[in-house]
DNA sequence: TATTAATTATCATAATGGGATAAACCACTA
DNA sequence: TAGTGGTTTATCCCATTATGATAATTAATA
């Protein structure tokens, strides 16, 4: 059951934490039982988020995501000037390297991937835009993290000690700080099974112009493939991509 | 400003009708105007849609779309059977063709693209995944529509007489029925600058196995290029892929 | 057409969302 | 470090309305 919700507003969009990719059809009785609530007010959320096109009728007396999710997730991919520009870029470097390349950034306190261009035909869809990232494993939230300002880094630091300490990061503040710091002066980050053991990435940040770190770039390959990889020749490549990728952002 | 909320919690929602494509950055004072609430209803509206992730704080006071819409289209894509299976097959029809492969749906009563194959790196982003496109006007549409049950059919007549009128299609049902029953029968539609002047695209139903439409196949490309195709070719190409889509989806 | 399930309407009441005001916060700057 | 502007949250009471129980309606299915 979820009860997280202190206001009737927030109680309606807590509907939205039951789906998932494990379960993306709800009928209306069964979210009546996980938010506790009567059945007709489960049928006024419904309708609610419905009418709003959050939420869509499906058949069997289902509700599932609905057309305005894709449609503001449109807005914002024809917002984001990393893909606005940064597309063809991407797929030059594919060519070139033959690995995954991998675009993310942090939004809010979710860090995640807007945009990845695969190398070969993905088996499945589980990467790719919207993948939800861990904050503190892999290399993409690392080179981001590190090109923080100390405020916003040491603010990451008290809401996530939890996290920190499962990642195996320092757990005091001014260790923490260093460990950033060491990434952001090298100006990459090699990751090598941190986050998938079979998976290494090397990680470069983007920037605003010369300004503030808006996200990462990434490229992906497996662990065996990487271990016969020359990284001295790899880095400058992506590191030139990012840096044209950030002068395109006038 | 938009007054069609009755109630709070449409209200709050209704707030997402200020993003578009046109603008995605408010604040909370311009909030409070659109919707004619006071300043504190603004903040919160905006704080549970943002504790929801729905929306995002952003620089200057401004308000963005939030990263719980790029992660929920996520797990829409995840789960949509056509992308599951379809994309190497579209990939497939883009090489051998040269032209632009689009997938769309009917949603609700919203259609919109799906996914769309490039032929060529675009230009711009305004194409591609979450575009909302008019109900009936163009190829995808046309024979999305021409596949529905006649029950449905009569519903979208009903509540859209308008947007029929003004795309010229017949005003009665009868009619109207005919005109798609048409459109049925031979299996595809050839649009020509119907959507955009110089746009042409053949479209061909999604159908879910045997059964009912979920969507359209396209190829689209230009009026002119368009003009020096042998049709009978092309038809019959993108008619192999979508039987072999609907295969697919067992 | 009959039967069941799904969805909406009704209505009284408790709950809470709303506005006005004040207080707190925050990022800068001097 | 203190001050200043704008931004955001608390507080309060009142009016609005969201809510649950029940009934009525609609849709789906046989």
């Amino acid at each position: 059951m979820i009860d997280k919700a202190d206001s009737s507003l927030s109680r309606m969009l807590s509907v939205l934490d039951l789906f998932s990719d494990q379960r993306l059809h709800w009928n209306a009785e069964d979210i009546s039982e996980q938010l506790d609530v009567s059945l007709p007010t489960s049928y006024r959320y419904l309708k609610t988020l419905s009418d709003a096109g959050i939420l869509q009728r499906g058949a069997n007396a289902k509700f599932t995501l609905g057309p305005r999710i894709i449609v503001l997730d449109h807005y914002i991919r024809q917002a984001d000037p990393v893909l606005q520009c940064g597309i063809p870029l991407l797929k030059e470097l594919v060519l070139q390297t033959g690995f995954d390349c991998v675009v993310s950034s942090l939004r809010g306190d979710q860090l995640l991937d807007t945009y990845r261009e695969f190398a070969s035909t993905p088996a499945n869809l589980s990467y790719g835009r919207g993948r939800p990232r861990p904050l503190f494993k892999g290399g993409a939230p690392k080179v981001i993290l590190a090109g923080l300002p100390t405020t916003q880094l040491h603010k990451l630091f008290d809401s996530h000690q939890a996290e920190i300490a499962e990642a195996g990061l320092p757990i005091n503040w001014a260790d923490f700080r260093r460990y950033y710091s060491r990434i952001r002066k090298s100006g990459f980050y090699f990751s090598n099974g941190e986050l998938e053991t079979n998976l290494a990435a090397i990680a470069v940040p983007l920037h605003q112009g010369e300004g503030e770190v808006i996200g990462a770039l990434a490229l992906v390959t497996s662990v065996n493939r990487m271990a016969v990889i020359d990284q001295s020749k790899l880095t400058p490549l992506i590191q030139r991509v990012a840096s044209e990728i950030s002068a395109r952002l006038n």
